[in-house]
DNA sequence: GCATCTGGTTTGATTGTCAAATTACAATTT
DNA sequence: AAATTGTAATTTGACAATCAAACCAGATGC
């Protein structure tokens, strides 16, 4: 059958995007004004998020990293600026996170990013396609659960 | 208009199945064989290939790593072996890179690793279909390449 | 043959990471 | 209410990955 060879292409090409999007990210990063801080340290301000202020734990849990490796990198966002401690009312022991104003600005400029490179992913296509595209990338989420 | 929504879903989708597939292809690792290679070093070999024998410098633009940073990776996988050392004829500075039969292996299990993923992603579409998502990565890679 | 260029290695510093030990607070048991 | 157990976070010690800069060794050019 020829979608073995589609296929295949397709593989390659997930490959190349792969490997070309965290580098250009942080290409990005060194041009832009956010040049002190790393990949890493910018999804971590990706994954505390504008609104909920997430403990620890839980932000430690998005980025699949342990408890100990989040202090470590957030007591660098805090030097650097871009995050605050909060502790919960109520329970001493839970530490909330939350951005500063700097740390803001870093998110939403890197959200920009990401909305152009996701338009240029679903440029030309109308409706009903882009529902196909998302479609795929359902289809490997779901692959992608069944691993975990 | 409404495609806007649609990007957005897209945008968050693309960053689950980003920051998932690291993580999985790492566990992944670490279930098999080849328990004594951290993703990083999977990459290398994925770099080096089965076939052309790379020069260190080929390898290290592959990965957007430097030169240093190759030398060390190989050492450790040159001690572990699954990769060799082969000083070209003819120009003595230069160091070929390949695999060894373990290295080979390794190659092999991880591409089929891949494959799987991509079948899942295709999964109930039609060639028409799995066109235009093809064309949707071709996009991606060119708004990815005007960024270089 | 000396100077320069080029491919690779080494070194020192920094970051990211984990597991294990520790601290601090909370909840439960008795 | 004191002791036990449990939970959230931090600290510590070790090790990978990384870079820039210094260095080394083989090529190339004059």
């Amino acid at each position: 059958m020829t979608s073995q060879e589609a296929e295949k292409r397709i593989n390659g090409k997930l490959e190349a995007v792969y490997k070309d999007i965290l580098w250009l990210e942080e290409a990005e990063l060194k041009k832009s004004r956010f040049k002190d801080l790393s990949i890493k340290e910018m999804h971590t301000i990706d994954a505390i998020g504008l609104h909920a202020e997430p403990s620890s734990a839980t932000v430690a849990r998005r980025l699949h990293v342990t408890a100990g490796t989040l202090t470590v990198a957030v007591k660098n966002l805090v030097r650097k600026g871009y995050v605050e401690r909060r502790h919960e009312q109520g329970d001493g022991r839970v530490v909330n996170l939350a951005l500063t104003r700097k740390g803001r600005l870093m998110y939403r400029a890197h959200a920009a990013y990401h909305q152009k490179m996701v338009a240029s992913f679903v440029t030309g296509f109308n409706d009903h396609e882009v529902g196909l595209i998302e479609s795929a990338l359902d289809n490997l989420l779901s692959f992608l659960a069944t691993q975990r």
